[in-house]
DNA sequence: CGTTCTCTTGACTCATCTCAAATCTGGTGG
DNA sequence: CCACCAGATTTGAGATGAGTCAAGAGAACG
């Protein structure tokens, strides 16, 4: 694993956490955060980094506190395709397994907090509300993983680009806990490479692609960081997705 | 159709039942287990059956005992992708939600141990080892679901036939607990359509990849069900895939 | 301010899809 | 038991969406 520093200045008790009514502790109790309090560290990477490598035994298992992360699965070749993204909340790691079934990067500078594995294991064997949390969280992940394979199998190139753009919509105010309509904006975290990634197309293609939504005023790019949607349910309807409103993790 | 057995004759107590060591209830103790048999039922669907659609509430979750189930998710004008292969000690259902997220079919005659969905809520709450085993088999789940969208997303069309016999070989040696090597044959299920909606490609072009793949002695179709396998390394190596030995739920 | 990396755009290629027709399979009724 | 039918599968020929290769424009960094 790559060196990392201290993040003293972030750290906080439970209680006052930013993530604290989304991430795994979110059903905890009092009694129950102040012990995760005396076992928890915080961590942090700076954009690039590989966090950890598949295959890897990961000695830490933790939660997104600001920043984002991608999971990706690479070929001997070469070919990536991105399997995950991780947002502020989300949860890093396999309790009960070893190895890491994919590569971890951080997409931006990222701080996590950080359980040592066996702890957390123990944690979850006397704490009700971790594991059912967990639970929640990976049948969550689960959903959004499946309709992540529609979007790779059975979409053409524009309706994928429109469709990465509605779930980073949807995350983002997700984590503001509202959802997408009319206008809005959003922070693009992504190079056009990791969204290449994301979609399984080339970064050509997604460079034309949105190009093509740009022209169309479907989205508009403000300082190449941020996206400007005038009419969300335009660029929905766009994305070919059902309306319910999945969050692709 | 495969042979298959009324519910009634197989109905037996969970101690002796065929999916005891791998279904969710693996882990229960036989206090948990007479508990489960005192509010289990069996259902039992036909081949070609809708279980149910994306968007109806469950009332029932449970075990899939014998047969298979696909989950596959629809667009509006008709394009499909299947997201989920239910074999034998496979589970369906989201304990706590409501929606379900994708439409269920029977791929073939099919048997399920069934819980109402309020006692198997119930139970979880009190069993620890099912809430347990639930959350290891929802994230193999979710490391598969992840697995197959490298290959929905990156894979060639050649390499996802090759790929959907390696994964189909490697669960059917799983629920006789071992891993495939050298010559094989294991029960093909699907139609070419089930199979195209698996692997994100057309019928034509599935038949095409299998009639090369046949031409080149790396399969062998057997009465039209069976798929024999002279050398299980070729076919891996075919399909692109890692030697680790992932299997795609 | 040059160097480097990212992004965009263009021209062309090719893998997969589409449309169409032939063949095979299993089931049905005579 | 056999002829026929409907559906599944295979195969062919041509169309096309996305990939590849290449060049130029913009940003970011030192």
């Amino acid at each position: 694993m790559l060196p990392f520093s201290k993040a003293s200045e972030i750290t906080t008790r439970c209680g006052s956490c930013p993530i604290r009514f989304n991430a795994v502790c979110a059903l905890c109790s009092p009694d129950e955060l102040s012990h995760l309090d005396t076992i928890k560290s915080y961590q942090t990477y700076s954009a690039g980094d590989q966090i950890a490598w598949a295959g890897e035994n990961m000695t830490h298992v933790g939660s997104v506190v600001s920043g984002v992360a991608t999971l990706s699965s690479t070929m001997a070749d070469g070919r990536r395709q991105m399997v995950g993204l991780l947002l502020p909340s989300d949860f890093l790691g396999r309790p009960g397994r070893d190895a890491l079934a994919f590569d971890v990067m951080a997409a931006t500078d990222i701080t996590f907090c950080m359980f040592r594995k066996p702890d957390f294991e123990q944690t979850i064997a006397n704490s009700h509300n971790l594991g059912r949390r967990l639970l929640q969280m990976t049948l969550d992940e689960l959903d959004a993983a499946r309709e992540w394979m529609l979007l790779l199998g059975r979409k053409t190139a524009s309706e994928k680009v429109a469709s990465l753009f509605v779930i980073m919509a949807r995350r983002n105010a997700a984590l503001q806990r509202h959802t997408p309509t009319g206008e809005g904006i959003f922070p693009l975290y992504l190079t056009r490479e990791a969204m290449a990634d994301y979609v399984g197309l080339t970064v050509e293609t997604v460079s034309r692609q949105i190009s093509a939504l740009r022209r169309e005023g479907l989205i508009e790019l403000r300082d190449h960081r941020f996206v400007h949607v005038p009419d969300f349910e335009r660029l929905l309807q766009r994305s070919a997705q059902e309306v319910d409103g999945g969050s692709l993790g």
